[in-house]
DNA sequence: CATTGGCACTCGGACAATGTGAGTGCCAGC
DNA sequence: GCTGGCACTCACATTGTCCGAGTGCCAATG
């Protein structure tokens, strides 16, 4: 009972501070809420709370604001899910149904989220590795130069020009080509190490150093340390809340700026939705943000990443249902192909 | 002679200005710089300067600063090209040597540009319109579903999905796919609308739906409307210099977010370096920067452009030098291949 | 006649002093 | 355990003062 009031008190402090980033004040909180008791009762449960570590006063004589283990209580225990409006379904959907291939897809999706969370929202491409071959495609550039075109079922698209250690002729690119094919086709990027190494093994001394060379591209290009691409927008919703990071957001677009942060940011999505607030973060850089995240995929795999990066300060309800109805369309459209 | 001297006061200024970012006054100029006079002669000169609207002054009793014009003036009658240092040319070399496909050269590209410069980097992927066609590939998704690749000879892949309004079955992919290869390999995508029209009349009644649908979506890839992608890198290098862009960076950051803007920036390169100074920049949210651009391509032709854009007291002949060597190295590269 | 030293003047910004008020902690009474 | 009351604290805004960098103008100079 008193529990609870408390914990109520900091759902308050924590509404309070996100609408209007300013540190709340007992008389305050008991004006714009309907507690039921006296402000000199809820200056107690917040000298609690501060104890306890959930808010704390950026001086003395000021108003208090939620610590990030305020805002993990709050995410944990006290916030439900705000549900979107159909409005904002319907524009989700149709938004998203307009795409003419994956880039499109991809880049729709990330202004969109970001306009939805008037965030930065982060939109991972379906990994590879998860992704099973559509068709390979060899191109002959000239005696010593191939293309490799690389299509999966997510609808990835991956090109790698090769270097021949010795010349092609036609016939044997085409001979190549058809036989890659058959040994790739409909397969796991996962698997392909093993299936490729009996064709290598077939072909005779002539060729084989130009196979081995194919090969190995075509391994690397799938290799999940490379393969991973995350897009990324509305930074300029950074900018609007410069005051957040008071002292500059320099490091903060550093940060965004690096795909390997933002793979870790992505990194280890589920099916639920990921909560990262503040320190907890493991990016340095970005300690003062948080970030939610949740994957997507086709039927029950994930196959990559969507999020947002924010002030801690942030609407996680909302935050959260947005982030989450955008990883359900993109898991839509993945079904669709 | 007396003319000289007012110039030698005006590049003064501005170097002083662009490297302190400090109004600058009389005294510190003469302190500085050996010009030969009394700070009493260089305030004659300033107020003939400022009367003819090269310099400022931001409130009585402080020093000048630049105007557009001012930084107009400079970069065309008084600053040379600083050249770059062997160890950056190395670098630079060294850098985009180590791309393994189109989509790598350009990020790589935009990165060390924005590295160099210090400032926001914009690399535009080759114009498809310019380039020839170096194979085409029609995959068979389902009985109504087609993936369509385009591959240029300048390393852009580009791909689409299909919808087809009548099934078409194996064969008759088979078939399409190497009427379609015979027709347009080898020819300049501007062509293609000419080109693919016989294709089509060629077709009866059955599956002609089926190829002007293909061929829509074909001519569609290739039109130059949308074919065109610009990225962009180094936005935390805005952040560093925010006190230039006093009021607020979000509206440049979010101009920049905008695929069209940036066209626009980069729309009218040619083999020259453009530079468009504050308010000569036709984007009206940057209207405070400025913007350095130029043109690559393989032998002549200019097949896209790349820049920087900053604040306009920035380093003029640094960053020129720098966008013209990324310029010429990319050019080769596209040689090379 | 361009250049110069001198001088009065302006005004932004830094600094100190002051007042105000939001917010707190604590306590005695209910 | 809640409440009203009260003394206390401190950030912040306001005001006033001062300083000096920088200016424009002018008379003197070679």
């Amino acid at each position: 009972m008193l529990e609870d009031r408390r914990l109520a008190v900091l759902r308050a402090i924590v509404e309070d501070y996100v609408s209007t980033r300013e540190p709340v004040g007992s008389k305050a909180l008991v004006e714009r809420h309907s507690l039921g008791v006296s402000s000199a009762t809820v200056r107690n449960d917040m000298a609690v709370l501060e104890e306890e570590g959930y808010i704390a006063q950026p001086h003395t004589s000021a108003g208090r604001i939620p610590t990030d283990l305020g805002y993990r209580a709050f995410v944990d225990r006290l916030s439900g899910v705000k549900p979107l409006s159909s409005a904002e379904r319907r524009a989700i959907s149709d938004f998203l149904a307009g795409a003419v291939d994956l880039d499109d897809v991809m880049s729709r999706s990330v202004r969109l989220l970001a306009q939805l969370t008037r965030q930065v929202a982060l939109v991972q491409y379906p990994s590879l590795v998860q992704s099973t071959i559509l068709h390979v495609e060899l191109i002959r550039l000239s005696n010593t130069r191939l293309l490799l075109v690389l299509i999966a079922d997510t609808g990835r698209v991956e090109q790698r020009a090769i270097d021949l250690p010795t010349s092609m002729s036609e016939d044997d690119v085409a001979l190549l080509r058809a036989r890659l094919l058959s040994t790739v086709l409909g397969e796991k990027c996962s698997e392909l190490a093993g299936r490729l190494a009996p064709l290598v093994d077939s072909y005779d001394a002539a060729l084989r150093p130009c196979v081995v060379t194919l090969v190995a591209s075509l391994l690397e290009a799938t290799a999940d340390t490379v393969e991973q691409r995350v897009v990324l927008g509305g930074t300029a919703n950074l900018a609007r809340n410069r005051d957040a990071f008071a002292i500059s957001l320099e490091p903060v677009l550093e940060a965004l700026e690096e795909q390997v942060v933002l793979l870790r940011l992505l990194g280890e999505v589920s099916g639920d939705v990921t909560v990262r607030i503040g320190h907890e973060n493991p990016v340095e850089d970005l300690q003062a943000t948080s970030v939610i995240a949740t994957g997507y995929g086709r039927g029950d795999s994930v196959v990559a990443g969507v999020g947002v990066v924010g002030p801690t300060h942030m609407d996680y309800p909302g935050t959260i249902a947005s982030v989450t109805a955008v990883a359900q369309y993109l898991s839509r459209i993945l079904d669709e192909h």
